[in-house]
DNA sequence: ACTAGCCGAATACATGTGTATTTGCACTGA
DNA sequence: TCAGTGCAAATACACATGTATTCGGCTAGT
């Protein structure tokens, strides 16, 4: 009997827990080459690390281009919203609409049903600088994937949303 | 003919560069939540904030925690060998070192071959510490890992190595 | 109509991080 | 031996973020 069978225990709902042997955190021979969020971090800062480079020459900084690739998506957007999608503090998201703004990259216009709301929308150069980013992206974007199948990344993506959603849904204790 | 093969053109090796649809940042109908890169971020982003609270219940911040886990694994370990592993400047983790120092978490000295060289320790105290975070952090990974097997994690350490060693590995541009 | 409570955004303050520089040590070649 | 070079760590400074608070507008209950 090996470790993973003999602490497998059936749950209500027939719902397994396995033992995560050398992927649990708290085992003695965890490894931080073997912690997907270890790796997730890993992968997140070198694809960023290189990309800021590249960006900077823009003019246009990571908190930045995060806050366009939001809006890219949804026109116009709040702070909140924003602020939301782009997993960052509201107050920071508010300095960083600033500084966008002066770079002339969004307008802002208070929501006309509700004052207290701000709607954040891309300039015409706004959008002109993300069209010329968008390419830089792309090019990094297939660096990274080089020899990874769509079969993979879609699989990826699955288990990705899924840690998401238990993260989301489930009380911490 | 769809899209994906009309695309996938044979390069040196036998090499395929795929298209890759919608998960490619710089196609039209790109969304964020088809994106690898996002995703991580999310699922990192989530896993961090719920155990944040648990750790700064015993005085110990992310920054903390993640230096903790590296002198784990190698110890003693000096300045620039700890910021390497977790991803973090040279003189940050010189500061984080020193509130450490201060909390009696570890205990530094210089490399006798190398007076340049600061060496870091985990005190006892540390060490308890870390024995008393270990099951709080196991019980996060497990929450964050229900439903998925250890078939999945596997596919996905190996998927994020994979891009790991892709942007390390090749120049950008 | 008014007030109390709520909510979104903006701001004051404290803190943490990064960049650039300095300090101190080790190695090399004259 | 000593100057020059290179490297690790520490520090000065500038800047960005988060927390807590404030400001202003919306809404419900009286």
């Amino acid at each position: 009997m090996n470790a993973s069978s003999a602490a497998a225990t059936v749950r209500q709902e027939g719902e397994q827990v396995e033992n995560r042997g050398e992927y649990d955190p708290s085992n003695p021979t965890f490894r931080l080459e073997n912690s997907p969020f270890y790796l997730m971090a890993h992968a997140d800062f070198k694809y960023h690390e290189d990309m800021d480079k590249v960006l900077h020459k823009h003019g246009v900084s990571k908190p930045i281009y995060r806050v366009m690739t939001v809006l890219r998506e949804q026109q116009p957007a709040s702070i909140g919203a924003i602020a939301e999608a782009a997993l960052t503090k509201r107050s920071t998201i508010s300095r960083i609409i600033d500084r966008m703004v002066e770079q002339g990259l969004v307008s802002t216009e208070p929501n006309p049903e509700d004052n207290r709301i701000t709607e954040v929308t891309l300039t015409p150069a706004g959008q002109q600088t993300l069209r010329k980013l968008t390419p830089i992206v792309g090019r990094q974007f297939s660096r990274a994937m080089v020899g990874i199948s769509n079969r993979d990344i879609a699989h990826l993506l699955r288990t990705l949303k899924k840690i998401s959603d238990n993260l989301s849904k489930l009380p911490i204790e």
